[in-house]
DNA sequence: ATCCTACGATGGACTTCGTCCAAGTCAAGA
DNA sequence: TCTTGACTTGGACGAAGTCCATCGTAGGAT
């Protein structure tokens, strides 16, 4: 994730103060923020963001495959900047904590061709649910 | 499913015409409806059945275990009523039809000792994701 | 069979998460 | 430095879901 800003350059990325700030504050610690969370770390650089332009940047980074959106069992979708090395997620059932992890294996080619329906298949996404040391 | 009705008496459950309602709808056919679905299915029978005990009735077959709410990114929560076998999720990233799919493998045996971070892995949620024919 | 009452249903207000849009702003090429 | 169209803004809007005061009723008690 680190030359991020200078990927986006070379897409064609025109260059403003919010994307940067929203790339940054992706580009910090690795955890799973809400697009509201990315909003309040990016207000703190610049105060005057608004809402509809990080979900705008947290989008198009989705679309340019920088950033993954993952589901959650709470509600609001986490952006997971993490996107270019493939992992999956271990979730804490009792403080919900997630990691990232990196299973062994081929979870698409364990899905035989007759349970596909005819979809094409193209991701997958795993889930795994236990509990923390600390919850344990 | 198909003697809901009769764990639910045995678990204590008032029957009401609300709940035997719902609880008809989702042992239909195995598909997975959204809370608005079910609610409208549910109104064809019981035309004055409100949004709110809906929502409650799916709530508590959630907590009971006789339901699985399957999350999906960016849309309303699908309801599962086929949750006493074990089974994964294929999603059609287009228009969000939810298949019930059984892969072959061991998705938990897959996770490496040292990607377990010390977690009791309990259970994997595995969703494969693509384009049903229709939305191709 | 009827009465009681606590549990459940109702519906409308409210919250949260997210999208849309018209108007203003500004990055970067000419 | 000028120009322009891509970007940002903020507020309205919408969808999904929750909350709550009040009303209704299932099912045990009499």
């Amino acid at each position: 994730m680190s030359d991020l800003l200078g990927r986006l350059r070379g897409r064609g990325w025109r260059m403003t103060s919010q994307r940067r700030v929203v790339a940054e504050v992706l580009d910090g610690d690795h955890v799973h923020l809400t697009a509201d969370e990315v909003h309040l770390r990016a207000a703190e650089r610049l105060p005057e963001i608004s809402r509809a332009t990080v979900y705008n940047t947290l989008g198009e980074l989705v679309v340019l495959g920088e950033v993954l959106e993952v589901s959650t069992v709470g509600r609001a979708k986490r952006y997971d900047p993490n996107a270019r090395r493939p992992h999956q997620h271990l979730v804490c059932s009792g403080c919900g904590t997630v990691r990232d992890v990196h299973p062994v294996g081929n979870a698409i080619g364990d899905l035989p061709e007759e349970e596909r329906f005819g979809f094409a298949v193209g991701s997958v996404e795993i889930t795994y649910r236990g509990l923390c040391p600390a919850c344990a």
